[in-house]
DNA sequence: AACTTGATCAACCGCCAGATA
DNA sequence: ATATCTGGCGGTTGATCAAGT
């Protein structure tokens, strides 16, 4: 039970890099003996050295299978697609990496990877896209006090607060900006990256892999009106539904199988019929830019589909009237509606 | 040239679980 | 049944090197 006192710890054996002779002395005893008991093989090689930083070095390091060099782009993917659902379990992707070693694939994790993913909007750990719960707390805050401020109007007849009128057009503006930027970078991910593109799992926007602002048809849309057309998005949904299935994304992987004890039902939980459903009950609207400036907004470009660049096509004038005209509409009920309202509701309490 | 900063990775630390006495 | 041993694992550290100032 608990960690064993390592007695040579105590009685100062070296620590610290090992030297070739010492790397000598172990490969030669163990290509001889074999490890044995790893407690006892210090001794028995000669070393001053603590049996766990015996294994450590084999393992890690001296072991004659192992693989040296760069990752290449497949070990990459396998990396992350393991990642994904196993979690922090190195040893068990290396399993799926012959040559490699946790310890190595760990390293490559966390400074290459994790650095890759966080700069394309992925949260490494929960390999969704990344949300600054801060900034949007702090909008949704705003938008609180926005609310609250208004029904101070109308009970007291003034502004108690000092809010300007325009202060909730702007606290939206910005969050949907930035629940837009959330879901352009994930179409950049989900779209220009190999090994996630076949990851629906990975993108909780993307129910059922698809991508609503990814249509092949420059569709253009203005107004709450086509927020609420459903049409499109089914649309959209079946000109993207190349996208794989995360378990033969897995079954792809280098090695071939698929450990027993994954549970794939804990993997994904939107990528189940039953979000096919919801999402059906609640499609999420095309969100299309209607003017070019707009479409400035993704630098990545399209998917497997074009956001529209059309702005004669579209009935408004500007950008900005379109996001009024949406704002405005309170009966319409639309998804936005409801997201808008789901944050300012949802929003921590107010620090006063 | 000297210093600072950041990236990389080998090695260590501490915890855990299974095996064994 | 309990204590100890052992190997394995994941997290973290620190030495080293390269790039930047």
């Amino acid at each position: 039970m608990g960690r064993s006192p390592c007695r040579e710890e105590i009685s100062g054996v070296k620590k610290g890099p090992w030297t070739p002779e010492e790397d000598e002395k172990l490969i030669d005893y163990i290509s001889k003996h074999s490890h044995g008991s790893w407690r006892t093989l210090p001794k028995r090689a000669g070393l001053n050295r603590c049996g766990k930083s015996c294994r450590l070095r084999w393992t890690n390091y001296l072991r004659p299978d192992i693989k040296r060099g760069q990752f290449t782009e497949e070990d990459e993917r396998t990396i992350i697609n393991l990642h994904s659902v196993l979690g922090n379990k190195w040893s068990k992707i290396a399993a799926h990496l012959p040559g490699r070693t946790d310890n190595e694939i760990k390293n490559y994790w966390n400074t290459h990877i994790r650095k890759k993913l966080l700069k394309m909007g992925i949260d490494p750990e929960t390999h969704k896209p990344r949300t600054d719960l801060n900034h949007l707390m702090s909008l949704s805050q705003l938008l609180g006090m926005s609310n609250l401020s208004s029904v101070m109007s109308s009970t007291w007849g003034n502004n108690h607060l000092g809010l300007q009128p325009d202060i909730t057009q702007l606290a939206k503006i910005q969050l949907l900006q930035n629940l837009l930027q959330l879901m352009n970078s994930n179409s950049f991910v989900n779209m220009g990256n190999p090994y996630l593109f076949g990851n629906p799992n990975l993108n909780p926007l993307f129910l059922n892999g698809t991508n609503p602002l990814q249509t092949k048809e420059p569709v253009v849309l203005s107004g709450s009106e086509r927020f609420a057309n459903p049409s499109v998005y089914s649309q959209a949904q079946s000109e993207c539904s190349q996208q794989q299935d995360v378990s033969k994304s897995l079954a792809d992987v280098e090695g071939g199988s698929i450990p027993q004890d994954l549970d794939y039902s804990k993997i994904s939980p939107t990528n189940t019929n039953h979000s096919r459903e919801n999402q059906e009950e609640n499609p999420l609207p095309a969100l299309v830019a209607a003017s070019p400036r707009m479409g400035t907004l993704n630098p990545m470009g399209s998917g497997c589909g074009n956001l529209a660049q059309s702005s004669e096509e579209s009935p408004s004038n500007t950008f900005f009237d379109d996001w009024e005209k949406l704002f405005d509409d309170e009966r319409s009920g639309s998804y936005w509606k409801e997201i808008l309202e789901f944050t300012s509701t949802s929003a921590s309490p107010i620090m006063w």
